[in-house]
DNA sequence: CCATCTTTGTGCACGCGTTCACAAAGACAT
DNA sequence: ATGTCTTTGTGAACGCGTGCACAAAGATGG
């Protein structure tokens, strides 16, 4: 019983490593673009620009899926386009439960990107019982007491979990033993799961502090090696100097220069 | 001119590693809770299991930050939540402005986990004409003519751009120019920023495609070393099977078994 | 049919991140 | 003061991911 696996700890699924498959949506995306202007073909040069990659590492990642490309040509956009959804298992439906319709919860369930891809929402779950029969984005939401129904009728493997961060474990204990192997989770807690299920996490507020990190760094600085220091940047610099105290009163006594 | 950098490339920030980074807010949190219990001190052990991680992993991490530790007896709780915080940069204010109200940007405007780390929603600004003025959050929406204005008058150094992807990189260029140097991205698209513009992506679409990979692995996988996959795998596995054709018609001659 | 040119596919080297395993350090009891 | 016990901090080994650089492969023109 693996505490928190956030994704798949090393294990090459299948031959193709997992930083591969992390890439493999932005291909899609970029081939996507292609050929809905019915471009025929590409270089690996010009889609790794597209994708935001670097070109080298493009043609080996595919080259984990096979020899897809035509030397001296490119790679045949809807050839790649299959091949890619394929691999992904994107020529599938996948029916998908939100469960917590919040704001968030909501906004996923808007959200036009899923069934674009092949997810269905399947259902929207909320525990409070005002919400239940509610229409959002065009879905009845249904109450929590139904969960394990409405996964088993569906055959729902995939659910996405948009709770307030005490509900999120016990949900998705409940999905778990419901039957679902695969869980997005934005509430901002650790899910502990058995073995053989995926969880992924989605933090917004995660994000922002390593920006915030880095944004700190590059206020600091302002003595650097050359003057390339963006104007906005020193601005925010005033505040940071301060050896301010602690929230709760005093600190130890140990303090590093 | 980078192309669509994701994360800073691999350059240690300041002897700290972009992986470390990424987990001192995982930290943070599970220290945040332990301090709300009034729980004095906690050992590597069990402070790793609260956050989801190794504990080798977690006493590397903190020993980037220093010797912050006591042999024998583990982290005293307040202390590290004020040094992680202060490596963060969470001790001071961080202005943000949030692009983009549809759906996504409202939940966003209503996310707690913003306030609560020092982050201040400064403005909502979005490019309708119509939502000018309308209060969202308890904010008045401002309308993207305002963009630089807010920006510059506020010394707003984060970006978060909500936007339908068609405008992203327009939005984005402009919140670069007025002095934004850290952007996190939620539109589906590769941003492209000048060198020392941070961009962070999250792309719910993306996560739930890897999602899918993994799970059409198991699926696949019934035939397996033990009978150990998980009820509702097996039920979804049927579609997979049979070599559909492309969705346009007809496929390149080259067919890889 | 041959030469040339373009672009793929990949062997190789390097660096980052993870994990193990243990010595050093401090607390605590005697 | 000394010994024992717990837990940190880190040296070292290993594995994965990345990027370079080039040979192999095919297209294209003469």
């Amino acid at each position: 019983m693996a505490t928190g696996r956030t994704h798949r700890p090393a294990t090459r699924s299948r031959g193709i490593p997992e930083a591969t498959v992390a890439r493999l949506p932005l291909y899609l995306r970029a081939l996507t673009a292609l050929s809905e202007r019915s471009v025929p073909t590409v270089s690996s040069e010009e889609l790794a620009a597209a994708a935001g990659v670097n070109s080298a590492k493009l043609r080996k990642d595919f080259s984990y899926l096979g020899s897809y490309g035509t030397r001296g040509v490119g790679y045949d956009v809807e050839y790649l386009v299959y091949q890619i959804s394929r691999e992904l298992g994107l020529t599938q439906d996948w029916p998908v439960v939100i469960v917590g319709i919040g704001n968030l919860g909501a906004a996923l369930a808007n959200y036009g990107g899923f069934a674009s891809r092949g997810f269905r929402v399947a259902a929207l779950i909320d525990a409070d019982p005002a919400m239940a029969g509610k229409p959002v984005a065009g879905i009845g939401v249904q109450h929590t007491d139904e969960l394990e129904h409405i996964i088993e009728s569906n055959g729902v493997s995939i659910g996405v979990i948009a709770t307030p961060a005490g509900a999120a474990q016990q949900v998705c204990d409940r999905l778990v033993a419901a039957g679902v192997t695969s869980i997005l989770n934005f509430a901002p807690t650790v899910l502990t799961v058995p073995d053989g299920v995926d969880v992924r996490k989605v933090d917004l507020s995660i994000e922002l502090q390593i920006l915030a990190f880095h944004e700190q760094r590059k206020a600091g600085e302002e003595a650097g090696p050359d003057g390339g220091a963006p104007a906005a940047a020193a601005r925010a610099a005033a505040a940071v100097a301060g050896d301010r105290k602690g929230p709760d009163g005093d600190m130890p006594a140990v303090m590093p220069a």
